[in-house]
DNA sequence: GTCTATAATCCGATAGAC
DNA sequence: GTCTATCGGATTATAGAC
């Protein structure tokens, strides 16, 4: 009479435990036997709800996306094209550092499974975070903040540089902590932009750096309390 | 009375079909019993000249590293600065697409054989290239080509700007064929350039950039045959 | 230096009883 | 939907004969 659904579905609680044991061990150390024994079942139950281990992988992919969505839409909470857009960069940089493995999952899932094409799946939702760039650069571009001529490509240029900054950082190719890769990230952020900026913008930048530069030492300036 | 030497030592034959397999099978694909099928011997027959999977792996880590570097050095027949710092950039991206999978092992060995640093012969190569790198960037903000107070972090935008538009592109995240990829690198790589370029240069580029806009269509003008 | 034989694991996936 | 039992295969690595 109180439960007319089981708490969980079955087919949820596999998904949640290969999660869990996809970032726990990664690609290599994913199997069927050791998602049983983590739901708490035997290998042969778990082909009653997914055709095989790919497709389980497939559905972890998925959450992967809709963790890096999350983080991307929480940008959108910006009140100008220009804070909605540096707060994508920040978001896409927090989406990678609290969850690396799924960050490198999104990206590397064909090689791994070893297919040649990117399934459907994922290509879609691969474009969706195209499409939510573009969005940001165009908002920009309308803002008289990015050159407008070049709009397909400036969405390249900014995804190539973040992925390309993360990556050799996760690849431990930077020797630093990651606080200090957060501000190498924000400063080659302002560099790519410089580049991509209208002149009027450019400039702007250009006077923010230079009042930087004029401070002593550190970065932003902190009220002295005490 | 005439071989005084085997006409190639078992380690370096061991080597080359090693390097012949992982490029043919990848990573996941690379094992001890098929490369010992490759040269033509049983598998125990390796633990004589290798310690074991990993010692093999990383000679073949060695190679590419190798290969790498004799692209690069390519591009010091260069004359000028410039010059030079243009033709790097084409060859990290000749390397990549014509050794794609020596690209990859070179920045994800460690992930894949599950180790938690990346192992000193490894990081020792890595930290060449970058050196490369840095080398030109030196070259070019003592020519007065590029700012001169970001030397290093100059170099770093540069490095993970490229790494990441190849690493999208061998990804199948950007479906484009290989001679659009390559237009796509090299206007990329103009944009990031005009946001690290001393006012001189930048106003050089952009001169550049406007005169080929004044073009009907196509990119760089061929005299027409015929 | 290479071989045969084998240890010791691990894997994905299925058949068929319950 | 889950179980037991099992097929059929892979792997790294070693022992000991030659």
């Amino acid at each position: 009479m109180f439960t007319v659904f089981t708490m969980t579905e079955p087919r949820d609680r596999i998904l949640n435990c290969a999660c869990e044991l996809y970032l726990k061990d990664g690609f290599e150390g994913f199997s069927m036997r050791k998602l049983a024994r983590r739901v708490g079942v035997t290998a042969p139950a778990l082909y009653r709800h997914y055709e095989n281990r790919e497709k389980v992988l497939l559905a972890v992919v998925g959450q992967a996306h809709n963790v890096l969505a999350r983080y991307l839409y929480r940008s959108l909470a910006g009140e100008t094209p220009r804070e909605r857009f540096a707060r994508a960069g920040e978001a896409y940089l927090d989406f990678a550092l609290d969850h690396p493995r799924y960050f490198q999952m999104i990206y590397s899932f064909a090689e791994f499974m070893g297919l040649d094409e990117v399934p459907e799946e994922v290509a879609e939702e691969t474009c969706a975070v195209e499409r939510f760039w573009h969005d940001r650069v165009r908002e920009c571009v309308e803002a008289g903040l990015l050159r407008s001529h070049e709009l397909e490509e400036i969405g390249l240029s900014l995804w190539a540089h973040a992925y390309g900054l993360i990556s050799l950082y996760l690849h431990g190719m930077l020797d630093v902590p990651e606080e200090t890769f957060r501000q190498m990230y924000a400063g080659s952020f302002v560099r790519l932009l410089r580049g991509i900026a209208t002149p009027a913008y450019a400039s702007e930048l250009e006077a923010e750096l230079e009042a930087e530069e004029a401070l002593p030492d550190a970065g932003p300036v902190k009220p002295a309390a005490k």
